[in-house]
DNA sequence: GGCGCGTTTCCATCCAGTGGGAACCCGGCG
DNA sequence: CGCCGGGTTCCCACTGGATGGAAACGCGCC
């Protein structure tokens, strides 16, 4: 924990996809060093990640502080200011996905008393966007702004199994990567599992990524009948081996809740565009 | 809601407060365009809000779009990206909050059945970090991530009587603007409210900022005792005029609750800075 | 006191950002 | 069918903001 500076230098082999050399580019790169491992930076630390030249994140991260998308403690560490989360909260796919599926998440929780999960599918990964539990849930790894593996995740197996094509072949090509034993490595035994998931509805998640974890996930749908989300309930498996197949209607049934709520309520909803054209004065410069 | 363009031209008298002339500067701007009310701006919206110019913000938002920051949709308008809101979710104030008081807060909401808000202090305003509600609560008009006034509201009241001195004499300088019969616009009024609210640590709200909704608060303290959010239980006036006093002993208790476990849980943990010194490799540029 | 590490400041160079303007796209209309 | 107007995209010569090496500074530690 308080290990001395061990920095793993990432700078010798930057450029690995031309950051590109624009302002913003360089911006986002200090932005992007920030993770859920490392949520506070300090100078030389960004200088470290990003490869940058040390004046040269000195001065961004400066008027990055300025403008509230940075914080910088006295200790002389950098965080993500309270402005970028003002901002995030604008992004319309996780809040109105949120704002419509907390009550049934919310009434999910309450008859497992089980961690609940929603997730979104994001490049080639699983990106939680919600996550309810309570003192009687076990605790899991996966947070909220979190990520994990498509191919050993329940949420993910669902995104998965509805994705198009290309992703699926994309992710095979990539290399099923084992976490346990029991993870599926094996390119035919998954799409032999997403399939199945296709037809049942329902995804089974027994310790494939972590031992002791299991899972079962159920797709949302928006107003298009695609799949926009995976709902899911995990919980350990000493405490419920098999009693997740009791949860399994009731998840099935919220997620279909959800998803008709998607529908009726978000048609032409604020979220479904919010009809250009109209704009209201700028809010008074903040701050 | 779908008038034409109203576009109440701000650029006229823009610069108010000098945005600065760097290009960080201009990429926020951009980003500050977006807010509740217009979560998605068109190439001309964009401009007019900023006052920036067309091949300006043309180039600015092609390059935010690159990274991530923002979605265009086919129709032309842009969106807040995924990637915005990921990072986001790092900033430790709401995230930490959060993840602490979760829990309690379902709680609250579970044996009340009402809308439970958890709110921190921005500037001079009420920043929503969290919301929980059901469909057993009357529905509010607030949102996560949105911002409410500190003299009208159950949360703002106590975070603003425990707030520095000159917060307090800005507030009052400012002038308190009346939103319904009930607001509190006499400063001497909201004073005694105030020293009230720091004897008997719970804040009540009778339709101070909306008519026929009421509203009990009680703050929550962080490890070093001092006031860092404030817990609320809102409803609406006919359904409960009185009942708000039976939340109140439970709401005091989630209260101090949340309080204690951030006092324990996330005095030197990763909340506290995360010791600075260790980093790990950069996550390989996602995307 | 002096050393080492990290942060901050400075400033001459220069290239990326700038923005006016033109081309382009497209849907509506006479 | 061709014109029109509003919005978007593209272009490019000019220039001022970004750059980053280097030096000064601050500080804890031996």
């Amino acid at each position: 924990m308080t290990e001395p500076t061990i920095l793993t230098m990432t700078a010798p082999r930057e450029d690995a996809h031309k950051p590109g050399r624009t302002v913003s580019s360089r911006v986002f790169a200090l932005l992007n060093a920030f993770s859920q491992e490392r949520p506070a930076l300090r100078l030389v630390e960004l200088t470290a990640v990003t490869g940058l030249p040390v004046s040269t994140v000195h001065r961004i991260a400066a008027e990055l502080v300025e403008l509230g998308a940075l914080k910088k403690e006295r200790d002389g560490t950098y965080r993500i200011g309270l402005r970028m989360w003002e901002l995030g909260s604008l992004c319309p796919q996780p809040r109105t996905l949120r704002d419509v599926s907390l009550p049934f998440i919310h009434d999910l929780y309450e008859t497992t008393a089980e961690n609940v999960h929603l997730a979104v599918l994001d490049g080639d990964e699983v990106l939680y966007v919600e996550r309810v539990w309570g003192r009687r849930s076990v605790d899991v790894v996966s947070r909220v702004g979190g990520r994990s593996p498509l191919h050993a995740t329940g949420v993910g197996k669902v995104l998965l199994a509805h994705a198009p094509r290309e992703l699926q072949q994309a992710v095979l090509a990539a290399g099923l990567r084992r976490y346990t034993p029991r993870t599926i490595v094996m390119p035919g035994l998954l799409m032999r599992a997403l399939q199945e998931i296709r037809e049942t509805g329902i995804a089974r998640c027994a310790e494939e990524l972590s031992l002791g974890t299991v899972s079962v996930a159920a797709p949302i749908h928006g107003p298009d009948r695609r799949v926009v989300a995976a709902l899911s309930v995990v919980s350990h498996t000493v405490t419920h081996t098999r009693s997740l197949a009791a949860v399994e209607p009731a998840l099935r049934l919220a997620a279909m809740s959800i998803s008709r709520e998607l529908a009726k309520g978000y048609a032409g909803g604020p979220e479904a565009g919010g009809p250009p054209g109209t704009v209201t004065p700028i809010r008074s410069a903040a701050r």
